[in-house]
DNA sequence: ACAGGAGTCAAACGATCGTTTGAGCATACG
DNA sequence: CGTATGCTCAAACGATCGTTTGACTCCTGT
């Protein structure tokens, strides 16, 4: 089923997540790709069969474990009457920051943001359908904890709040830390900053 | 000084700022470029340079526009004691707004959203330069305003909610309205949420 | 009237792109 | 042993890219 982890296609694949991140998906070329991850140009179409549908197995491999740790923080708190509306930010917010413990995975977001700007219809069809559905839990429990928003006003602070989180959370690599605080505790903190943040945007009269 | 508005010049630069902001800055060619502008191929390295230049004259002509706006309407109110965080929030909002107005001007907040999502050194770099003073003098206003913030939190918050507002501000033109109300009132509502949301996030305790 | 700059044009340049091909290699199975 | 099968490889394909060239037109200033 899965592959050894130093096979061919998961070198192209962690190789064409850094190199989509740093480049952008016109950007970066296959030569450039095959050259940094050792194999031979043609190892992309024999395995992927195009640069498309490379690009859509590198969302996959990481949305697939992204949105199932998200779903799961999510269904262990949602429905109960003690769940805070900061739980269910941090149900959202703490997988992505998990993600970018291990290795290159930091830079996923980084793709996942140039995913949101470029507006490609066949790129946002393909997250709507197969990501879709975990948007619509969280928003629907968004919508069980506050109940005096309209579904229109819900709507536009979600929405907000995502481009919020994305904008940040691509931007994760950059963001320096003081040298006497441990790249664990930063990251804890700016999960920190990003929960009261948009509880704030949410919650707000 | 100026060009003439149907000049070779500005049917360049409106076609380019529609083709970057529907195919991005490599996806867009200089041929469907020119080909949509009606003039030939080689006008635009006449007349610019390189595609680079072009680029950099896309957004300095939008920007010198936009910035001009925002800072007028800062200095309209900075430093004076009945001034709210939502007045100077919507100086910075409402001359976007504004732009998305006229022609195709609701294109180039997609520009700059993919401006921001590309990472790209040099390009950062020209904006940083050339329209860095603008963001320092709104940030410093919401220091003023905001006393109980840390130098490191106010920067934060500046942050997450400049993130927000790009990403709101790409997607003007997607957003659909009912049909019961006008382009205009319809922009009046986003910009109410985009302020209430932007103040709520940047002044929680 | 005429020299000269500004602008436009078709054509070509070299480079790079994604993709395909067919031979070569290894391992597994009859 | 023989032969499929999965995979890798160098090489080439046609297309498209940004840029440059040189001839041609048009307008301006002396």
């Amino acid at each position: 089923m899965h592959s050894a982890p130093h096979s061919t296609k998961e070198r192209i694949l962690s190789s064409a997540e850094e190199l989509f991140a740093r480049h952008g998906f016109d950007g970066a070329s296959l030569r450039q790709l095959t050259a940094a991850a050792g194999v031979n140009l043609a190892a992309v179409n024999y395995h992927f069969g195009s640069k498309d549908r490379l690009i859509e197995e590198v969302f996959r491999r990481r949305l697939d474990e992204l949105n199932g740790r998200r779903m799961a923080a999510l269904n262990r708190i949602a429905g109960q009457e003690e769940t805070t509306l900061e739980d269910v930010l941090a149900a959202f917010i703490k997988p992505a920051l998990d993600l970018s413990h291990d290795g290159n995975g930091s830079l996923f977001m980084r793709v996942l943001a140039r995913a949101f700007a470029e507006h490609d219809d066949t790129l946002r069809k393909f997250l709507s359908d197969n990501y879709g559905h975990v948007m619509r839990q969280f928003t629907a429990e968004f919508a069980r904890l506050l109940p005096h928003l309209s579904k229109e006003e819900l709507y536009w602070r979600v929405d907000l709040v995502t481009g919020a989180l994305t904008h940040a959370m691509s931007g994760f690599g950059m963001i320096q830390r003081k040298s006497d605080v441990t790249e664990h505790t930063h990251r804890e903190q700016a999960a920190a900053h990003l929960i009261r943040f948009a509880a704030a945007g949410l919650s707000h009269p």
